[in-house]
DNA sequence: TTATAACGGAGCGGTTCGCTCCGTCAGGAC
DNA sequence: GTCCTGACGGAGCGAACCGCTCCGTTATAA
């Protein structure tokens, strides 16, 4: 009756549950550093995990990696939710960044194009850039970030750091890579810089760059 | 059949030399958008040159890849050359990133690790970065560099805004990627900002990416 | 024990890779 | 004009790798 452990308490399907996270991680930081383009299998070996324990899961790779696109735009939801609650807005802004490259958001960003963009992804996507879109308003309000930046320089900003190169030994890089951020946010708020050169990055160049399998993109026409 | 053929300045050498020239160049622009993998083949297409052409010049992809290195160093340190005898010390630090970004020369280094480095690259790529030192020393006593910036964080800095996405069509990529170099440049010269996380990135950590081909390292041990 | 089902991974067809090899054709010498 | 030369473009080779399936194995429950 009294659950001992977790790892057994339900035999099998302890297990099953326990490689669907490992999965989704491994798959996270497998796709976040080789792209789109890395293999499966590489995916499999890095969870630990058999082929067949994958594919039973996800009935394929464009699945896995929708599935993986939208726990990355639910858990930007959730950065944006964490920095509206946070006192200083500033502060609000910077960890909503820095969350936002810690976990990958970004990185996974670039899969645009490559998988099909299913209705669900356009509203979990529409929804958390409306959420970023009120940090960013609240941080130019009171956070003292420069005002010729919008919301999608912040989208922008997020997707280059979080381009990773290959994890070599030595965790060196995520050294620099913090580093090459604080640079990039302590630009954000500079007072005395020259205005932004060209012009603000558009809604559309955004959403252009995800392909769609309906007829049209919903709501925008 | 080839319409390319554009002037017989002097016959069959004037074109190869122009053959060799659009390998570079296309070469150049494929390997810094899709990466080390991108395929021969399109560079040969980009180029409008067959595969024999571009095989009896390179005789393996990678030494192409090594010869194009090589190239973006050179360039790198034309850059830091001109930033050198610039009248300002920060506008010419800043060009010379701006320069690297928008040649590829950042685009180039993820080669490391793809492709084996002779002794001539590491002199070449030695000598490039005493002139950045030099360069970023400069910008440290009279251009208004903060002071916890470091050479190497520099070079990682044009790696990383070297990396570029896909390109689509309308030029809004760059558009936008111009706008978050801007950022971190206005961020490199902030005053009142906190001091950089974690430690500076060491030469042993950026040359330890580099695969080498001999015994050792010249001049390391 | 037997039945069951999730497991790991070998292997399938198909695609793409780096590279070679060859038929074609534009100069240059006469 | 004719012939020779050699650089040209690109089809095609074997190998490697891809996404995915299928099956023998193994751990659990009855």
């Amino acid at each position: 009756m009294s659950e001992h452990h977790i790892r057994h308490r339900r035999g099998r399907q302890a297990e099953a549950e326990r490689n669907d996270i490992l999965v989704l991680e491994a798959a996270r930081e497998v796709f976040s550093v080789h792209g789109a383009d890395a293999s499966v299998a590489l995916v499999a070996k890095r969870a630990g995990v058999g082929m067949g324990s994958l594919y039973r899961r996800y009935g394929s790779k464009t699945q896995l990696l929708q599935r993986l696109c939208i726990l990355a735009m639910e858990q930007a939801i959730d950065a944006a939710n964490a920095a509206l609650a946070s006192e200083d807005a500033w502060t609000g802004l910077a960890d909503y960044v820095r969350t936002s490259v810690a976990a990958g958001s970004g990185a996974l960003a670039p899969l645009a194009g490559t998988i099909e963009t299913t209705p669900h992804m356009w509203e979990i996507s529409r929804r958390g850039r409306e959420l970023l879109d009120a940090v960013v308003a609240r941080a130019h309000r009171e956070g003292g970030l420069r005002p010729d930046v919008t919301s999608l320089d912040i989208v922008w900003l997020i997707e280059q750091f979080g381009r990773r190169a290959a994890a070599r030994p030595g965790a060196q890089d995520e050294n620099v890579r913090l580093r090459l951020l604080a640079i990039a946010l302590a630009g954000l708020r500079a007072r005395d810089a020259e205005p932004l050169p060209g012009t603000p990055p558009t809604v559309q160049h955004y959403e252009g760059r995800w392909r769609y399998s309906g007829a049209a993109r919903p709501g925008s026409d």
